[in-house]
RNA sequence: GGAGAGUUGGCAGAGUGGUCGAAUGCGGCGGUCUUGAAAACCGUUGUACCGUGAGGUACCGGGGGUUCGAAUCCCUCACUCUCCGCCA
């Protein structure tokens, strides 16, 4: 969430900056001010009235220490109405900083001046194009492919569980494994550190990183216990940094990790759902970076060409697109896209969201770094998807296909053990 | 799942109702000494909020309670450890 000095001291910066999302955001800043003016005010009088108790406390320990048992149950009267007025400006307080709070969870985070405003991802920027896509008459859909091949199978799957959970088979699975450990590897030779993080998460990592409470209802959650299936690695791997007080030197952080990611994807049904395009559950590498503010946005341009990089050595058609202020996440400030072109289906498809989140999964986070000044300064949280597979596997399948079956990319050989899929 | 013991500052570890934001040691930072370093010695060393400032307030796993007063007593939850049970 958005810092509060922050809303206090650039109020006007960010209000223009937040105008670019669709709803306005203006009162709710204003709103918020007014709050923390009444919370300032409650929390100077409540630490006078608990100091005047303090010493009131104190002297009656020492009175008693002296015999002087009259003067002190005297002064033990007076502390009654004290204590009352504590209890009640307290719960007050207690009310205005919880309304503070709901207000800012309400409070995307403020778009990068670069953001382009739109409403839907028609209204994206496309910055960067690989080149023609590929013609291939009658291309068949990767759906078909698969149950050619016997690559995977959808219905298996929701025999098992439902719909949207794929059952991968034979040199499907295979290639499955052979993409998350090429990319894994290569993150690794890129400076990230690899982790293998919970697949479950409580309710406080949900929040820091943003997933709660904005999308509630559509991760999983279980029954019996506060934990939810983590969307997305980014969850649990920036949270491994919550409550953390790095030095300049620490930076930057950088962690690569591969987990399999639940979304419910609630209210997408009917469109765009057909094969891999959009499941359950999905694999996913996915790398993370902290980092010093005046760096973050150098470093998200560095992610960008390293995921470009992938899918250029997979040799696919792709392109980059600048996420207008409608398409683009609650806590992100900057977001391009990955998108790969898939030939059958004859579009674009995204595989890789990377992102700054500026200081905004920080301030949930309490992830911050001393300064040279030996101040506690906020950092910049970032990650991008390195790369989600399924949508990668439909477009290997769809452009790769050949009559004598589908072509495994050179840099995926040596992983699959296979050249071709026939 | 059952029984028991714990959770204190960067780490280790005292503290069982008032003088405790918290001893002591280690580590970190600054200094003295030294050609340099080590050792020794001296000083300093948590986070957040309120206040222009002096200063004040809160925090000893989380939440709640008892009390004039809680790190210390009670309740509850989470986590860690030991033993038993179950199990990959």
């Amino acid at each position: 969430m958005l810092q509060l000095s922050d809303i206090r001291n650039n109020t006007e910066e960010l209000k223009k900056r937040l105008a670019k999302r669709s709803e306005d955001f203006a009162d709710k800043l204003d709103s918020v001010i007014a709050l923390d003016d009444a919370r300032k005010e409650a929390q100077h009088r409540l630490n006078e009235l608990q100091s005047d108790m303090n010493s009131k406390s104190k002297s009656i320990g020492d009175l008693y220490k002296e015999g002087k048992t009259k003067e002190a149950e005297s002064i033990k009267n007076e502390t009654t109405k004290l204590k009352e007025s504590i209890k009640e400006i307290d719960s007050s307080l207690s009310k205005t900083e919880e309304e503070i709070r709901d207000l800012l969870v309400t409070i995307p985070n403020a778009p990068h001046e670069s953001v382009p405003k739109g409403n839907t991802d028609q209204d994206n920027e496309i910055i960067k194009k690989s080149g023609e896509p590929r013609e291939i008459n009658n291309a068949v859909p990767h759906w078909d492919l698969a149950d050619k091949y016997k690559l995977f199978d959808l219905d298996l799957g929701s025999k098992l569980t439902g719909a949207g959970f794929p059952v991968y088979l034979e040199k499907g699975a295979k290639l499955q494994r052979a993409l998350i450990n090429w990319f894994l590897d290569s993150a690794i030779e890129a400076g990230y550190t690899e982790v293998i993080p919970p697949l479950l998460v409580n309710g406080e990592t949900a929040f820091a990183t943003g997933q709660l409470p904005d999308k509630e209802g559509q991760m999983y959650e279980m029954k019996e216990d506060p934990f939810y299936l983590i969307p997305t690695a980014e969850v649990p791997i920036t949270n491994l940094y919550r409550d953390r007080i790095l030095v300049e030197e620490d930076f930057p952080v950088k962690m690569v990790g591969y987990t399999p990611c639940f979304r419910r994807e609630a209210g997408s049904y009917g469109k765009d759902v057909r094969g891999l395009n959009r499941v359950h559950q999905f694999d996913k590498v996915e790398i993370v970076q902290i980092q010093h503010p005046d760096k973050s946005y150098a470093t998200l341009d560095e992610m960008v060409s390293y995921v470009e990089g992938l899918v250029s050595k997979l040799g696919l058609t792709y392109r980059i697109a600048r996420l207008c202020s409608g398409d683009l996440g609650f806590t992100s400030a900057l977001t391009y896209d990955m998108e790969v072109y898939s030939v059958a289906q004859e579009k674009w498809l995204e595989v890789s969201s990377i992102s700054n989140f500026e200081a905004f999964q920080s301030n949930r986070l309490k992830l911050r770094y001393k300064n040279r000044d030996k101040k506690n300064i906020l950092a910049h949280t970032l990650n991008g998807s390195a790369i989600a597979l399924p949508r990668i596997v439909a477009a290997l399948l769809e452009n790769n296909q050949t009559d004598q079956g589908i072509i495994i990319p050179e840099v995926l050989q040596p992983y699959t053990g296979f050249k071709t899929i026939s």
